[in-house]
DNA sequence: TTTAATACCGAGTATTTTAATAGGAATTAA
DNA sequence: TTAATTCCTATTAAAATACTCGGTATTAAA
């Protein structure tokens, strides 16, 4: 029941996005070295959030990334869903009409379970905007007089 | 994000002990066989609902399992627990502290979606009572008219 | 027009985790 | 005494994860 790093890190990067965004594509080397993420790793990253019209990507020099809409629009939901795909805890038919029919449909009682788990992990991560963290992660860095990152190794 | 075997077997034995108990003990061989599950792997399940003190073993002959508790004083938070560890989607040492410290803790806005999240896991699988699915389970059954259930294999 | 910086793409790989299997020891009712 | 059962530990196959690597395409700036 754990997010992987593809969840974790691509959060990170897509606030880092937000918070150094000024009206500059922001390359994706700067995100990678700021958030101590390999950025061949983050590239394969950024990719799912582009696919998923989250951020845009400009091509050539000085290009980079930007983020497709104002990040008051971009719940936090919307980016790890489309870092880790669907966020319910099972591959349940009942849950996600992508998965396959479950012939023991009738009989399941678990299905109750993992429907209010979903909802509720759903309804979480929907309730908080990217804005809400930029903003935070402004806040916290002015109090402590940061510009440059680059953390060892974290889990979260 | 999903959860792994042992929370979706684990939670399904559990169930069908509770439904299956009259006041004889339950032989893991039946579970196994009614649930479709390998009776070695559930052996290694059930170990650790017993430690987490949900289920009492009996041995010898016409030995078995039964609940440690009424079905009505276990949540179905108690039981994935039990079975998964803890249900935060991250190893964090402010969620969980057993966890490592992080030397991030400071600068890091991603800490308050994990949290939200892991809060409204642990609220959404605390609010159901494995009373609540066994009598859910015996409904459907009843009105299946079944007895054995013995499915092919389940995605949930 | 060249160069350097960047996004974009797909294949390959090491490590870790999961999901078992296997074999035996201890216990106890019949 | 036997058969049924829990209990315990080690091993293993397969899958998923977390990367690395090498290249191509595009474009702003020199």
């Amino acid at each position: 029941m754990k997010l992987t790093t593809k969840g974790r890190y691509g959060l990170r990067a897509v606030v880092d996005l937000a918070v150094n965004a000024d009206d500059e594509a922001v390359a994706l080397s700067q995100i990678a070295e700021r958030q101590g993420i390999s950025m061949n790793y983050l590239e394969q990253l950024i990719a799912k959030l582009k696919k998923s019209g989250i951020v845009n990507g400009i091509r050539g020099a000085q290009g980079g990334y930007v983020l497709a809409m104002p990040a008051e629009e971009i719940s936090v939901g919307d980016i790890l869903r489309a870092l880790e795909g669907d966020l319910s805890p099972v591959d349940c038919y009942e849950l996600n009409s992508n998965d396959t029919p479950c012939n023991n449909s009738d009989l399941c009682v678990t299905k109750y379970v993992w429907k209010r788990i979903s909802d509720s992990i759903n309804d979480a991560v929907d309730g908080i905007m990217l804005s809400d963290l930029a903003a935070e992660s402004k806040r916290v860095q002015a109090e402590a007089g940061i510009t440059q990152i680059n953390q060892p190794k974290q889990t979260c």
